[in-house]
DNA sequence: TCTCAAATGATAATAATTCGCAAAGAGATG
DNA sequence: CATCTCTTTGCGAATTATTATCATTTGAGA
C-alpha cells in the first residue's frame, strides 16, 4: 500500500518514507513530526527529524495526508486523505476528526474561487472539550472578567 | 471605534493596543505579526515587537481579529471579524477572503459538535492562484512526473 | 493626586522547522 | 550485475517565529 503510494507519486521507494507513511497511516491521534519521527525511529532508529519534517511536508503537498494547524504550535499531520474534517480545542488542542457530510456535498464541483484554483478545503472547528469547558468554567467564576 | 473596542474587552486603552488595532483593521492584507509591527512603527517608533505579538494574540483568543494559519510560514492576522472565509494559494500563499453565505446559513445554531463546545469556524480553501496555475503548467511540462 | 495592577520594551530563551552539504541509496540502462 | 546519475538521507548548524523574563512605565479608579 505505502509502497504503491510513493510510486504513483512519482518518488523513490526508501525504507524511511514507506516507515514515515505506514506511521501516519496507522495512527489515530494527528501526531507533530516529533511523534512520528519517534514512532519511526524504532524500525529505524538513525532516522533523521529533518526528513520526517521534509516527507510529512511533501506529503501534505501531494495531498496525500492532510496537515492539521490548530492555531499556535506544531504542525499536526493526519494520515487520513478522505474527505473530512477537524474540531480542535483551543485550550488544549486535543484535535478530533469531523465529518460534515452537507459540507462535502456543497463542495463538491466547486473548482475554481475568482482566479484560485481550488485543490481542497480545510476545515477547522475552533471549541472547547469538555474537559476544558469544566477547568473554564472555575477560572470564569473566580475572575471579574470574562474572556 | 478602537478605543470602545478596547474599552468593551475590559483592557487598559493603551496608544501601542489603538495602533495595533487601527492598522491591523485597516490592513487589507492579512499582515503577519512582523507587518503589523513595522506599520505601527511609523506611529510608535519605540513599540516592541513581543507588544505587537502579544496584543495580536490576545486579541484573537478574544475573537477580535481573525487568525489565518497558511500552512506553513507564520500566523497571519485579519482585523475583518465579520463571518468570512479564506482561500490561501499552496504556493505563494497570498491570502484572500472569501463569502460562502450558504455555509454559514449551515452552520449557525450549531453549537455541539460531540463532546466539543463550538466556538467558531474557519474554513481554510486550499488554492492555486492564477500566478502560480501558470508557474506549475510549465514546471510540469518540463519534468518527468508531475506532483 | 495616589496607588497598584496591568502593560510595555528590551533582550534572552525556546521551539519548530529548514538549510547546506557530504555520503549513501534508488532506479534506469547496457 | 556493474555502472552511472539523480534523489534522498543524516547530521549539525542556522533561521524563524514566538514566548518568557523582568525591570520600568503607565492607565484608570479611589
Amino acid at each position: 500500500m505505502a509502497m504503491e503510494r510513493l510510486r504513483h507519486l512519482g518518488w523513490a521507494v526508501t525504507p524511511q518514507r514507506l516507515s514515515i507513511l505506514r506511521v501516519v497511516a496507522d495512527a489515530k491521534d494527528h501526531p507533530r513530526a516529533e511523534t512520528v519521527f519517534e514512532r519511526v525511529r524504532r524500525e529505524h532508529p538513525h532516522i533523521s527529524l529533518a526528513t520526517v519534517h521534509r516527507t510529512l511536508e511533501r506529503l501534505a503537498a501531494a495531498g496525500e495526508v492532510c496537515k492539521v494547524t490548530p492555531l499556535h504550535d506544531s504542525a499536526r499531520y493526519d494520515g487520513n486523505s478522505a474527505p473530512h474534517h477537524h474540531v480542535v480545542c483551543v485550550r488544549c488542542r486535543e484535535v478530533q476528526d469531523v465529518e460534515v457530510a452537507e459540507f462535502d456535498h456543497h463542495w463538491r464541483g466547486i473548482e475554481q474561487i475568482g482566479e484560485f484554483k481550488v485543490l481542497g478545503v480545510a476545515l477547522e472547528v475552533r471549541a472547547l472539550c469538555a474537559a476544558c469547558q469544566q477547568k473554564t468554567e472555575h477560572a470564569r467564576s473566580s475572575r471579574r472578567i470574562a474572556r
